[in-house]
DNA sequence: CTTATCTTGGAATAATCGTTCCAAGATAAG
DNA sequence: CTTATCTTGGAACGATTATTCCAAGATAAG
């Protein structure tokens, strides 16, 4: 009996993820939200339940839409270090051009946001580290097996290292790095992984 | 003649930083800075002038005081990549514990912010990067003559991987991340960059 | 002590914040 | 087509935003 909802939540998240990334979700209103995604007050509120939960459900759509499908064609990737250089190569060429050019990324910019400390953001924040961290590892041991790795090198802090190297180009590339510079930090730190023939 | 101000406007200036460094300056509104520096709206407006220009000078405060001095000491420290060891262990030190724990960095915090835009702003944050990277590259060179260094290492490009190293340290800290695994990490870039000897 | 000049406290501004509320509209089952 | 139930548009809410304004207070020179 009841009436169904006039849009649809999928696409209208979908919005709501582009709109705070761009421009932060802390600087962005209620009202840019209804602006943008054409929906009424009453119903987001109705559907998400508040602007905080609506960052949540951002974020966390933001780690399944974008992260996960990247890092876990990293993980499967068997070719050792071209896997992992090539996973930089895109990453640099989506943070500098393109469509998302300067916009960073979602949940690095949280990281410095004010509710970072709440329990569900930073679950959210942590698990997409965890995340990053186990496809580099995954694809280091493929390196490894393949006799691309220097002897002595700790794959665990490796892929550490490697998985803050992307948070920084995420930061730096907000704010206008060039790419150029960055895959050449990125470069130094992977050739520091390689033994002297595999660079 | 004229009266003269009742309060220090150098004192007021450190209070502000650290209250945009600790909370962050989007969400600290001047109503906080009146409450915690004990000086009036008049006041702040007549000695700094807005918001914007509060902030900028809050900014440019930070990185006089808080990053030149330890850029300057590295890039000063003969000792090569116990120097930059060093330098790391200080900096997770500082954000993982002590007064200032779990802030982060102002300066890589802002790199996030709207208004990291605006050219006042996006000056000061090219002008952080530089210094820093400047001075690991000093590190470096230091860290060559001493025979510390892997053949074929560009100082450029690891001079810039080490300073992104950094950013993310700053980055992870805030939200959370342990001291151990950050040390991890920038022990296996650091060891990547050594010769076999050296590390 | 008068006076010129700056500073200060605090009220007031208009805009925006997230959120709530309710009447009007839309839906689909009976 | 009636009716029960949800959705929707939009007004309204109090709180907070950055900023402005002005009278009252404080200072130091003459």
């Amino acid at each position: 009996m009841p009436d169904v909802k006039h849009f649809d939540p999928e696409v209208t998240l979908d919005q709501v993820v582009a709109l705070f990334w761009q421009r932060g979700a802390e600087v962005t209103g209620i009202a840019d939200v209804v602006q943008a995604t054409g929906v009424s007050r009453s119903s987001l509120y109705a559907t998400f339940g508040g602007k905080a939960q609506l960052q949540a459900a951002a974020l966390g759509r933001y780690l399944e839409r974008q992260s996960r499908p990247v890092f876990e064609a990293l993980a499967a990737d068997g070719r050792g270090l071209p896997a992992i250089a090539a996973f930089f190569e895109r990453l640099v060429a989506a943070r500098c051009s393109g469509v998302h050019a300067r916009w960073g990324c979602l949940v690095t910019n949280t990281h410095v946001t004010a509710n970072a400390g709440l329990p569900e953001i930073r679950e959210i924040l942590e698990r997409h580290h965890d995340a990053l961290r186990a496809a580099m590892r995954a694809a280091l041991e493929a390196a490894r097996t393949k006799g691309q790795l220097r002897a002595g090198l700790d794959p665990g802090a490796a892929a550490e290292a490697l998985t803050l190297q992307a948070y920084a180009v995420n930061l730096r590339s907000r704010a206008g790095a060039e790419a150029g510079v960055l895959l050449a930090g990125v470069r130094a730190v992977l050739d520091g992984f390689a033994t002297s023939e595999e660079r």
